[in-house]
DNA sequence: AAGAGGCCCTGATAGC
DNA sequence: TGCTATCAGGGCCTCT
């Protein structure tokens, strides 16, 4: 589901709503995400506080009482839900779904609070909890990871270095969590048609502006798709039910055959299966 | 070393 | 109506 921008919602809607709030009761229904929930995972969060809410890339982070920290990535179907323990029913009578039958049949892990419960639901099972015992741990459970968008560390010198005599694709390598972290693949279309540059093209062809203009629109899209509280393909929603909004404002993903909109240009998206994925661009400006 | 492909899963949709 | 095939926002792996 939740690239950077998504979970970056979610991680601004928890915070503002289970700070402070002490660990009452978990339940885990499904131990088999993707990797598969530690036995001790209901003991150790047991009467702990949830001091903050924070983020890298696509991971939320968890940071409790006692310095340790629960690790949450949603892989591609993953959401939480916040629903009000006292009222059996919210959950079918309210907007926290947009559908009107419950779908619990996912909801494999539920953390209640005193008043409050938060469920994580995930279809596909390709997101997982993971116990950070500490700072130190947490991180060089990120070592390997490139720095975020945002990050300064991610700038030109450091994407010349990496494109240099480099015969990968532009789109291979933006997708690579091991060179910048968070971006994903409707992220990436969006990215290069906002650059006129084809996903196609190797990294060493490409000129310094050209990799200037990356950087510069990676935090731009990313950036502009936080504020627009994400995007809502298939089934995102922020922890009230509610859809983001950056989807309409696509350019290039899911919009195969479309004209482009960029005035003045007569192409025509085209749709292409790179680093096997689906991948979107302008026939014309990003030639 | 890059890149294609497979795999972990379920569900929505399209085509017959 | 009901089958099958294909495709999904992630990330890991292996093989060539």
């Amino acid at each position: 589901m939740p690239e950077l921008p998504e979970v970056e919602i979610v991680r601004q809607s928890l915070n503002k709503k289970i700070l402070e709030k002490k660990v009452k009761k978990v339940l885990v229904r499904n131990r088999n995400l993707r990797f598969k929930i530690p036995s001790n995972f209901e003991i150790f969060l047991k009467e702990k506080k949830i001091i903050k809410v924070k983020r890298f890339a696509k991971y939320l982070i968890f940071n409790l009482s006692d310095n340790s920290n629960i690790l949450l990535h949603l892989g591609m179907t993953g959401t939480i839900h916040l629903i009000k323990n006292e009222n059996k029913d919210f959950l079918t009578n309210t907007s926290f779904y947009s559908s009107p039958q419950l779908p619990d049949k996912h909801n494999h892990v539920e953390i209640s609070f005193k008043n409050l419960k938060l469920i994580y639901n995930d279809p596909r099972r390709f997101g997982f909890f993971q116990i950070i015992e500490n700072k130190d741990l947490l991180k060089k459970r990120f070592l390997n990871l490139g720095p975020e968008p945002f990050d300064p560390r991610f700038n030109e010198k450091y994407i010349n270095f990496f494109c240099k005599n480099k015969i990968k694709k532009i789109k291979d390598l933006l997708l690579d969590q091991n060179f910048v972290s968070g971006i994903g693949n409707i992220y990436v279309s969006e990215i290069l048609f906002c650059c006129k540059i084809n996903p196609s093209i190797k990294v060493n062809l490409l000129k310094k502006n050209e990799l200037r203009k990356i950087i510069i629109n990676t935090r731009k899209i990313l950036l502009n798709a936080i504020k627009k509280g994400g995007s809502s393909i298939r089934d995102f929603k922020n922890i009230n039910g509610n859809k983001g909004n950056f989807q309409k404002h696509f350019k290039v993903y899911d919009r195969e055959g479309l004209n482009c909109k960029r005035i003045k240009c007569k192409g025509i998206i085209k749709k292409k299966f790179l680093s096997n994925r689906s991948t979107y661009f302008c026939n014309i400006c990003q030639k």
